[in-house]
DNA sequence: CCAGACGTTGTT
DNA sequence: GTCTGG
DNA sequence: CCAGACGTTGTT
DNA sequence: GTCTGG
């Protein structure tokens, strides 16, 4: 599945791959927000959207629909099955109306070892970024009357690439099929076709330090290699 | 009718 | 908001 | 996703 | 065990 990212290129280069610059405030904030090095769960990343016009601004991660009473459901809205989530009531709205992209370099994947849990970082093989498939929300908490920009990412069976890691991955996108996840129809059909082309298949994994498992660290040294343990078949369970 | 859920993943 | 379950 | 909290009262 | 926070 995805559950942290990394996003280290500068805005420049997240403008430059969308072909549009941030919104006001969202391009001065960046700035301040990236490289982001341990992205989770209700922090702030870049999202191409399109409602009447085309949009590249900083939405929080963690998709709370608009019925929602409180924003703790944005906690369990991380991702979205591709499989059916033209159906699930919290994001049948969303994917009819509301597609995005989000902007990512990499993302994380744990792995039990031994008890432990391992991470491994993910990134596109050419060293661009990724563009995952999305759903966005815009709720108003009934209590300050705010209003908050959420997101969801897609997922789907994992490629062959990376399938040692998990069963599921994010749904990246190439930029000459943007438009389609964007504005398309997206019959169920056009669909397969989106996921069967999708770009993450081009992947590769490496490990990373378990200073990652927690969110506070958030440095560049997180993004290093880590030589793999050698685990004999003595430390195997 | 009202109440309660609305999600994914991994593990048992 | 909308659907499912009771 | 993982880590960390999980509680109330009264006082500083 | 389960929920919240980041």
């Amino acid at each position: 599945m995805c559950g942290r990212v990394t996003l280290v290129a500068d805005r420049e280069k997240v403008e430059n791959y969308f072909e549009i610059p941030f919104e006001g405030w969202a391009g001065e904030r960046y700035d301040q927000l990236f490289p982001l090095y341990n992205g989770a769960p209700t922090h702030y990343l870049p999202v191409l959207l399109q409602e009447e016009e085309r949009k590249l601004d900083l939405l929080q991660w963690g998709l709370v629909p608009f019925w929602a009473k409180d924003r703790k459901i944005g906690y369990k809205l991380i991702n979205a099955s591709v499989e059916t989530v033209a159906e699930k009531p919290s994001f049948r709205n969303a994917f009819k109306k509301r597609r995005c992209l989000i902007a990512v370099d990499g993302y994380y994947e744990w792995v039990l070892k031994n008890g432990k849990k391992v991470p491994f970082r993910i990134v596109p093989e050419d060293g661009s970024l990724f563009a995952l498939c999305g759903l966005s929300e815009s709720w108003t908490d009934p209590k300050s009357g705010k209003e908050l920009r959420t997101f969801t990412i897609v997922t789907m069976p994992a490629a062959d690439s990376i399938s040692h890691l998990h069963h599921r991955m994010p749904f990246a996108i190439l930029p000459g099929d943007f438009e389609n996840w964007l504005q398309g129809e997206l019959s169920e059909k056009d669909l397969q076709k989106l996921t069967d082309e999708a770009a993450v298949r081009f992947s590769k994994a490496y490990r990373v330090s378990t200073e990652v498992n927690a969110v506070r660290n958030n440095h560049e040294g997180l993004l290093k290699p880590v030589e793999e343990e050698s685990s004999g078949p003595l430390f195997d369970q």
